[in-house]
DNA sequence: CTGGGTGCAAAGTATTTGCATGAAC
DNA sequence: GTTCATGCAAATACTTTGCACCCAG
């Protein structure tokens, strides 16, 4: 019983062999969009629906195992669910980089501000990456 | 000549009632969504097609007199572009809040750590606001 | 006038749904 | 065996495009 197979039934989600493989996918690449996840998936899996993909993705994330990234300028990205991070986009060669940003100062003081209560924080810096910078 | 007018001008836009109720509209809402705006610009404008409101909302953005903002579980909105800044957003009530946030530390750090180059910095808190919480 | 914008209808994408079959447990 | 997932096709939702007509500058 792999590791994927053990993800899936913690979050009470049957082990199918093209939920396997899409865990697997979006694993291997850290972060992906839909259209790359089917074209990809279809190697190993030549019969998938795209519509399987969708209703994986959707519930996938109800349940708390996938995270949808939404990123400006880009189609939404999905990654496994795991500690709290903040995202890094490189505008030229799309690469995502997750960082460790600690913001807690940030919410703290919102927070009071506004009498607010943050349960969540999203935050993409965008520009250009390394190897992209000539 | 109004304000709208001339804002318009200035990003080399043709002044059409269309585009003034359009700026005028997501103005006075500060952020708005496609289809609130298509609703609540045909109180104005009765004969607006939605393919003119799809395309000024990409000229604008293109000309950079609006900007999307992208959020979770949540239809993006446009505003009007202004000085950089954060928001908060309500998940119980949807309302969105500009918020100023100094993410220069933040952005120092990640851009010296991962030689990237930094030029936009995307924050979205979200959790309950005020009036929402029990 | 002239260039560009508008509205309509149609096309193109993206996403969701219903349902019969099939697989997980 | 029972429950739920899959794949297909159809439906729906969202966004873009082409074109004839019209208006801003």
């Amino acid at each position: 019983m792999n590791n994927y197979t053990i993800m899936l039934r913690e979050h009470n989600l049957k082990a199918t062999p093209q939920r396997i493989a899409i865990i697997d996918i979006i694993d291997k690449y850290g972060h992906i969009n839909i259209d790359k996840l089917y074209e990809s998936i279809k190697n190993k899996f030549e019969s998938i629906s795209l519509a399987t993909i969708y209703k994986n993705i959707h519930t996938m994330s109800e349940n708390l195992l996938l995270l949808e990234v939404k990123l400006p300028n880009e189609k939404s990205v999905y990654e496994i669910v795991k500690g709290k991070h903040s995202h890094l986009l490189c505008n030229s060669c799309h690469s995502i980089i997750d960082i460790e940003v600690d913001t807690n100062m940030i919410e703290n003081s919102i927070s009071s501000k506004y009498s607010f209560n943050i349960d969540q924080s999203d935050l993409v810096l965008s520009g250009r990456c390394k190897n992209c910078l000539t």
